[in-house]
DNA sequence: GTAATATGCAACCTGGAGGTTGCAACTATG
DNA sequence: CATAGTTGCAACCTCCAGGTTGCATATTAC
């Protein structure tokens, strides 16, 4: 259940894509080392994931990042390290003591 | 290339073996829902990547958690969560600006 | 010694993720 | 309209993590 970012093809994309600007399935395809297909489905999961949006423009689909996620990730990290802040000290606790 | 606690079956053993006792590979299995096989190379991968220690005591074979790569995960997540702030503000200049 | 308990080892099975290929459909361009 | 470019759809392939089963090995209990 790698669902999100655990791939390196993916995280790729979302680098890309972090550059700020839309880009078509084939510029994206044009800097991977995998086929055109693979993309998709990649950007398929993402967009169903919502980490990415895409729209149809002409005979292109165009793809950008959705900043949303990306806030909500920043604060889960925020709350989980609080957290593990808290179970580490416990865990010292109950280790070192 | 889910190397860690992607699996369920696994973050429910690095939990049980959060509460601090060390138990035999018989007694991880009894709680769980897979075989005893299953619990054993579970074992063995998260005592590769050095999150748990294993010793012979007579038959049988006891666990224990290491706290060290818990106290570094800490670390890590505390570095990563901060490099996630400035990320996360040059994106959000990116786009709110 | 013998039976029961706890583990190790090895072969095998299975589902799904990541990729590829081939073809059909839509759009722009001349 | 014909043609080239961009995408969608579907079938197929391969690899491997997670599991299972069966048997062998060690240790304790009797």
């Amino acid at each position: 259940m790698c669902a999100a970012l655990g791939d390196e093809t993916r995280l790729s994309l979302v680098a890309t894509l972090s550059g700020g600007e839309r880009r078509s399935i084939a510029e994206l395809t044009a800097t991977a080392r995998v086929t055109r297909q693979a993309i998709s489905k990649h950007l398929r999961v993402l967009e169903s994931v919502g980490l990415v949006r895409g729209a149809r423009a002409g005979r292109e689909r165009l793809f950008e990042l959705d900043p949303a996620p990306m806030r909500e990730l920043g604060d889960y990290l925020g709350r989980v390290s609080a957290q593990w802040d808290q179970a580490l000290s416990r865990l010292k606790a109950l280790v070192e003591d």
